[in-house]
DNA sequence: AAAATTTGGTTTATAAAATAAACTAGTTTA
DNA sequence: TAAACTAGTTTATTTTATAAACCAAATTTT
């Protein structure tokens, strides 16, 4: 009951980060800007966290002329979020209270 | 998509202590850190952001000849609470992407 | 073609939050 | 009656989140 929550998933813009990464595959930063209107500072910061504990990767590319970074999940990241969503359920979905 | 999280709530400790009070209606600050495990401050801080949003009322009081802190939820930290499981499930819930 | 603006970020400083250490107040035990 | 324990609170510290300031290159304006 009440299972610990992985503190790197459980913060409001990294989650969705994630959640968005686990439904497609793959984002770029300006996506994640236009889709959370955090700052891009705040961005940076937090992708780097994923990236060290390679639960993302980021890429580093063109488009066109203008640069473009690209994230990914890993395998990694993708049990880590699952074990974290797992770990959710224990505080919110009804339970029978067995114990 | 990716509703706000409620930062109040997001919270592992505090979260911990809100869904074990909608289980069980009350408990004691003894029980918080029997469950939790985390020292006394950090609960008593805890606690007190939970009462000045009312989401929680602290009463106070004596078991034998020792104080006994009582925490109950209010109707305010049940909609709460509802509102934040729900705002979860859109991240954790398996979507369709209609959009 | 130089200056200003925009894109796409990173680094660093600041604000906010979580956590623990130190403290208060009373009780029980030796 | 002094040491140890219950039950907390207050304050200080550490960690985290966030934004402001900055950097570099591409584009647009004059």
């Amino acid at each position: 009951m009440y299972e610990k929550l992985d503190p790197l998933l459980h913060s409001q813009l990294r989650l969705t980060i994630m959640a968005h990464l686990v439904r497609h595959q793959e984002m770029s930063f300006t996506d994640v800007k236009a889709l959370t209107k955090a700052s891009a500072g705040n961005i940076s910061v937090q992708v780097q966290k994923l990236e060290k504990e390679k639960y993302i990767e980021i890429h580093k590319g063109f488009k066109g002329n203008y640069q473009h970074t690209t994230l990914k999940l890993t395998t990694k990241g993708l049990d880590a979020f699952e074990t974290y969503v797992q770990a959710l359920r224990s505080y919110i979905d009804p339970q029978e209270d067995s114990e």
